[in-house]
DNA sequence: ACCTGAACACCGTTCAAGT
DNA sequence: ACCTGAACACCGTTCAAGT
């Protein structure tokens, strides 16, 4: 209390006055992702505090649990120490476990919304888009479980949108846009979350393959009065990939969408 | 234990015998849904014990609890309280928490796959059975968020079967019916874990119009730059009713799984 | 400003003990 | 066979106290 802090007393006054203007101007400025390590460089001689807290640290932390361990992986003690602190001082940068969650969902998707590299033809534009979701809960399974939970708007926002340009890309007319967009949409995020309820279901071990050919086997043996359907495409539920399956669906709502679509105007004209 | 044990204890060895065969035969002939008050009137006189535990009754307990306060409602202590027991007695019943939520939500969406009337068109019947699942859904918001967490599989089969049937009326070529009937059933899961999604963001009270004209006054003043597919259908999302466009999606796919049809075999051939 | 860690309220689940 | 309820292990979250 009464002792001198030593050597960083000196510069207390004047750090007290530009840690509110840090983090707005800066920090931004300087380094456009990294939030952490610019607290060390800033004066430019040490880099000790390398290990201090900070969202990003976290929320990568986070990532790293869920990975590891899936969704009952994370827990605020398994976080404080993985980052060598205690669970409180988490609380300083996130506001609640939710928004943990929330953070770490939209870090895993922000790559899949990232490149938005021109494609050949709208089509593939969206498949595009649809892939790099599916993807990217492919990797981190628990991310498909917090599918708008409610990621941040500006991730979700920006996959949407992407969809939509194509859309309209596809001559469809204004009044069903909303419904095409918001049909691959909701397909697209509902698969995301079977793929991440599946995962759940069976042991990290085990491999698809091998549940595959369990529930098969198990359709193909169902009564045949009652499940006369499910017995015949017990062989396709075994052989299916599930990435292709997701991809014929998408291509089913574009079969359905391309009947949404005006003429062409500098087509020739049908009477 | 020395004491005997009053009326009952000149039955006990009687009972013993055929307590084993009870779930097996007596019970499935005279009552098929009923497990519960069974055990009361089976001598025939009295009525007592219709308060004994049982796992339908158990179920219905939770279904209770997850209908009045959402998803977090649903503990084993409120669960015993509700039931006048310890939290202790509902595990003779049920395995676990799981296991409770599985049945709940069998139990909910098991009246959705009841009736199979016969509709006029597989369209229709795809359409009657897509917005059955829905609607359990939007009644009990809590079921969304358990689709195929793995719902027991009768429940889930039986649902799949249907689809696949009119898949099948349809003309869908063999090896494409897997993937149309999957394709349905992605989008009806999908949509109905949306929807829990959305219910569980929103407090109890709000309702979804409020809601989606918030959600439409952000859009319509997003970065016209950044998002102009957005903005546009921003009245689009306000105006929007959720069931209609659910089944508006189901006929997109409907309209991709047309083109994959086979030529009607009695019709005139092309050549 | 940011971190520490004990403490609080609350879970799901178990289990010896009862009837 | 079925029920009781205390106890266990473990959460998310808070907060006075430190630096």
């Amino acid at each position: 209390m009464v002792m001198v802090i030593s050597s960083i007393e000196g510069r207390t006054e004047l750090d007290r006055a530009t840690l509110e203007r840090r983090s707005s101007t800066q920090l931004g400025t300087t380094f456009q992702i990294c939030q952490d390590e610019c607290m060390a460089t800033e004066t430019g001689d040490t880099r000790r505090r390398t290990d201090a807290l900070s969202r990003k640290r976290i929320v990568d932390a986070a990532v790293e649990l869920l990975d590891a361990a899936g969704e009952g992986g994370l827990t605020f003690r398994a976080l404080a120490a993985h980052l060598k602190t205690g669970p409180g001082a988490i609380y300083w940068h996130v506001a609640n476990k939710d928004e943990l969650l929330t953070a770490a969902t939209d870090a895993v998707l922000t790559h899949a919304t990232a490149a938005d590299v021109a494609e050949d033809t709208p089509e593939e534009a969206i498949r595009a888009v649809a892939l790099g979701v599916f993807d990217a809960v492919d990797a981190h399974p628990w991310a498909g479980t917090q599918l708008s939970g409610a990621p941040s708007q500006p991730t979700m926002l920006r996959i949407f949108e992407r969809l939509g340009r194509q859309i309209q890309a596809l001559s469809v007319p204004t009044a069903a846009q909303f419904t095409a967009a918001a049909a691959l949409w909701n397909y697209i995020l509902g698969v995301g979350r079977q793929n991440a309820a599946n995962a759940r279901a069976h042991e990290p071990g085990t491999d698809r393959t091998a549940a595959l050919a369990t529930a098969s086997a198990e359709w193909a043996n169902l009564d045949p009065i009652e499940y006369p359907f499910t017995r015949t495409v017990a062989d396709q539920l075994r052989d299916h990939d599930d990435r292709e399956e997701f991809l014929a669906g998408i291509n089913l709502i574009l079969g359905g969408i391309s009947s949404l679509a005006l003429p062409v105007v500098d087509g020739p004209t049908r009477t």
